[in-house]
DNA sequence: CTGAAAGCGCTTACAG
DNA sequence: CTGAAAGCGCTTACAG
């Protein structure tokens, strides 16, 4: 059973040649006459010889440099904050591996910034590049001068589908939609009314708050129990005032709101807006542990948060661009990270 | 700043002496003149001198021999079927690094079976013991002979405060309890009852379900806003007999029991009594992504699972027994891990 | 087309 | 007390 492992230097002495000529057939390289290669090849696979990637990395030294373009974390979206932590715990985890990261961070709100950043990535040519695709067409752009500097990349936070992305690791976006559908659903009065609100200024770009509003509906509509309406309510800026204007007419049209879900992070504007107004029995149901979410998750005010693991998102990013870089090992497509279902008793072992 | 990493030749240049005396100095092994390891450890601190674990391993060959004690998973308990699972990813995460698992496990049923198997891992002398402190007095008696013979050992499932263990990762169950208590409040009617079911021959001798129960009640009291009755029941068998001859009894003097709270893994029980008895109006909340757990849930007879994601405890704990062993890094005593949500709707990721 | 040698950074005897 | 040499398993020129 546990016999032990084969060496280059076994591989060799079992087909009579030298460990050169071994190594020329395990990569593929010199001219090894055909009788040799199958030789070799035959006693490679009977040892079931895999090589110590110990000494394979000692004697290459090589370094993997690896870029990361994600938007700078700041007061209004401290959801980036979290992926940086992802990233170094990878490093750090493959540390005897050389591995560099090079993080370069862009204004979310400015396209053009994006852009300017994309160049300067571009010039630094690194192994590979994980990359949060915000600006869907400068996206793209991107993307096809990677894929021309032969660069793999990988997606966090949602992902192009016409570009040749190594690999998506993130949220499902319908799914966790369907989700909070389902704890909005247990926790209202069945006849009460659930508004649905997207921050944006322009609803058709934000992709994935729509996916979520789907998702939302879809449960409440094939295996829900409440009877109330839904409403799509458009929050045009994230600002104090704008969400005043909207929401004091819409909960004075709809006196009967029983919940409110939050599409996207900031829910504790809301938050906010329902405590002044001292409005205490309409449920609020949002995304992401930001600080300003936890804390009204623990004071009441939201009901749920739901987490999509922004660290691990990255974490995992940077492991298998790694792999890929290394070993060649090609992952999965996509993979979905749990959503994760989170109230004030169990938010601090979420963060 | 990012300067070339010191090399083991290059402090022995700087300090003057050969790269013999530096492996010396570094290592405490073999007489060095005093001037001349003081020489030498300055100029490993202005080096900031780390060894290559790459060379290291390659040199040394090392083989690390990590043994888990754990149950026999069977139908009654599929729940230990997770925890290979997380050992053989972390033992493949450090395939470089020739770790080898050997996995003893005993019947959960049987103090005797067990004490047999602990005898069986102190001869094989391995280097880290993974062990579930099921038993207590035995476990005890084997954790200080493992103390004795100085073979490192950590906990999963639970652990044992008087005793010399490395670490603990998994579950706070007070705090879990309390989070059951919370997600039950929520769904359930303030005026209806809440039963708290703990399967257990001898109620005394299940410290976690106990600190689980303890958890609830105190969510419930200072936190809930459930007005019914709050009970404790115990079923001594777990068979679909004893569960009938209890709940019969318990339902028909408590007609009002909105919801169940099992403080163990073997919620489906539950939840066939009341598939069969057509209880669908009382909220069944409990432990553990078991498949039959799974499929009630999905059924809509259990409302929520509380997940304690066993694979990651022993996945955790293989990889800090291994930086113990390798880096004499000693981890942090205790890391509880996220108390997981879970319901119909998210329950696919998690497994 | 093939073999022998040097070297990646470290550790382990051995000789002095 | 200290240095020089061998070797872990692999890869990379170099010589033939």
């Amino acid at each position: 059973m546990s016999q032990k492992k084969a060496r280059i230097k076994d591989v060799a002495k079992l087909a009579g040649v030298s460990i050169g000529t071994v190594d020329r057939v395990i990569h593929n390289r010199g001219e090894v006459a055909i009788e040799t290669r199958l030789k070799v090849e035959s006693v490679l696979k009977e040892t079931n010889y895999s090589p110590d990637l110990m000494a394979q990395v000692l004697k290459s030294r090589k370094i993997f440099n690896i870029t990361s373009l994600l938007p700078e974390p700041n007061e209004l979206n401290s959801y980036w904050k979290k992926h940086p932590v992802g990233m170094t715990k990878a490093i750090k985890d493959l540390e005897p591996f050389h591995v560099i990261l090079n993080q370069v961070t862009f204004d979310i709100q400015n396209e053009e910034d994006f852009q300017k950043k994309t160049i300067e990535v571009l010039k630094n040519k690194p192994d590979g590049v994980i990359l949060a695709p915000i600006f869907k067409t400068q996206s793209i752009a991107f993307c096809s001068n990677l894929t021309k500097e032969n660069i793999p990349f990988i997606f966090v936070d949602g992902y192009l589908e016409n570009t040749e992305f190594l690999t998506y690791t993130g949220e499902d976006t319908f799914k966790s939609g369907r989700v909070a559908g389902q704890l909005t659903d247990m926790i209202t009065d069945p006849k009460r009314d659930i508004l649905i609100i997207v921050i944006a200024r322009n609803i058709k770009n934000v992709h994935h708050l729509n996916n979520r509003t789907q998702g939302f509906i879809d449960y409440l509509e094939k295996s829900g129990t409440n009877k109330g309406k839904k409403l799509i309510i458009n929050i045009p800026e994230p600002t104090d005032k704008s969400i005043k204007l909207v929401l004091d007419k819409t909960l004075k049209e709809n006196p009967e709101t029983g919940s409110i879900f939050m599409t996207g992070s900031r829910s504790f504007l809301l938050a906010a807006y329902l405590e002044k107004k001292r409005l205490n029995n309409i449920n609020l149901v949002g995304y992401d542990l930001l600080e300003e979410n936890v804390r009204y998750l623990k004071s009441g005010a939201i009901k749920f948060l739901i987490g999509q693991r922004p660290e691990e998102q990255t974490n995992k990013g940077v492991k298998k661009l790694f792999e890929f870089l290394s070993k060649h090992k090609t992952p999965e497509k996509i993979e979905y990270l749990p959503i994760d279902v989170v109230t004030s008793e169990n938010v601090d072992f979420y963060i």
